[in-house]
DNA sequence: TACGGTAACCGAAACCCATTCGGTTTAGGC
DNA sequence: GCCTAAACCGAATGGGTTTCGGTTACCGTA
């Protein structure tokens, strides 16, 4: 019970274990993990700095997924919504992450790759030069907004008052419930912000 | 040292001093509060079921302070656009909240008035009964996307590699710094999401 | 006015978490 | 073969949330 003969332990094995524990378990501590990775808490000291790391290393390994794609060869319009939806699948596959991800910044230097290439395709399109950012940014918002709905709890239509509230029963009732309900929004948010940028480019 | 002859506490104290708390600390710890009320910690717990309850009634006192506008008495694209605009400003004052509520679900039942008012004036304006649901809950997630980059900290223009990645450096220098870059991303992206969604008005 | 129940506080303790440190064993370069 | 550095463990530290028992004060009731 000392240095292994053969290590136990290295970063990936140790992102891949967070990542399964944070789907499972919703959140991550140290000493689940050690425990998932039958370790004691203090080796993983050996391999990260710290909890934090690990977080910023699954957020890494999520937007490397979403880089694998290629979509950057379409109208800048179609190029938007599959990026957009890599995004959002990327957190639905590890619902328990978004979270973790919400309360740390989403730009790092491994989206440079990708947002390099969303400024191309932007500024080809025509969009103003002042615009392109804020394009990004805003559609990021609305993507990671719409992550953090996905993992909310489902509006309990129970809960409420159908004699003081009657129009917002009424409206509730024709949602459909758990994931499919977050899709229709997310699906309706994204045509309507899609559309919005389509007549800001008209205009210049 | 035992029970005052005038309480030192109530709730609204714990939740005043909590929203103090967090826009000065950042975050927000029993210790710290019990502190800044210059009580002991565990008498807290005679007041609200814990630190969950004490969020849970900042989230309220937030969504009060906005709920007190009168918006609903404009055309349906003047008042989403006031609602978003208080919405994010209620974020924008408490910047140190974001965080917290980031990770709560947002629906609760003191919205209901707030989005009985919203689904009113939808229905009324002509969009379908089962986009009304949808256009709140995207407008949602992306004022709450929002709110979160608001808080991010900036993107760092030095990092970006100039040779590697020139269009988005180009385009990070026709940015400003600080509030008003998260402003204009707000801004530009709630007219696209409220034009996108006339569109859809027009097509129903 | 006396009394009993309840309310408001404190202090200590229990438990969990992240992190650090010293100790032990092994791997690998010279 | 030796010596350094690496990989792990165990214990300890410090901070966080929460519970519990004890003490005093308020308040309704007789």
């Amino acid at each position: 019970m000392a240095r292994p003969r053969t290590p136990l332990l290295d970063r990936q094995r140790i992102v891949d274990t967070a990542l399964r524990l944070v789907d499972e378990a919703g959140d991550l501590t140290i000493p689940a993990l050690a425990g998932a990775l039958k370790v004691s808490p203090s080796a993983l000291y050996h391999h990260v700095a710290g909890r934090a790391e690990i977080v910023a290393l699954m957020r890494a390994e999520l937007v490397r997924t979403i880089g694998e794609q290629s979509m950057w060869d379409q109208s800048w319009d179609a190029a938007l919504r599959t990026w957009a939806h890599a995004y959002r699948d990327a957190f639905a596959g590890h619902p328990g992450i978004v979270r973790l991800l919400a309360t740390a910044p989403l730009a790092e230097s491994f989206m440079h790759e990708l947002y390099e290439r969303a400024v191309a395709t932007l500024e080809d399109a025509g969009f103003a030069a002042g615009d392109v950012m804020g394009v990004i940014t805003a559609l990021e918002s609305f993507i990671l907004g719409s992550a953090l709905d996905l993992v909310a709890p489902d509006v309990m239509v129970d809960a409420v008052d159908r004699a003081a509230t009657p129009r917002l029963a009424g409206a509730l009732d024709a949602v459909p419930a758990g994931r499919e309900r977050a899709d229709q929004a997310f699906d309706l948010g994204l045509a309507a912000l899609i559309a919005g940028y389509g007549a800001l480019l008209d205009r210049s």
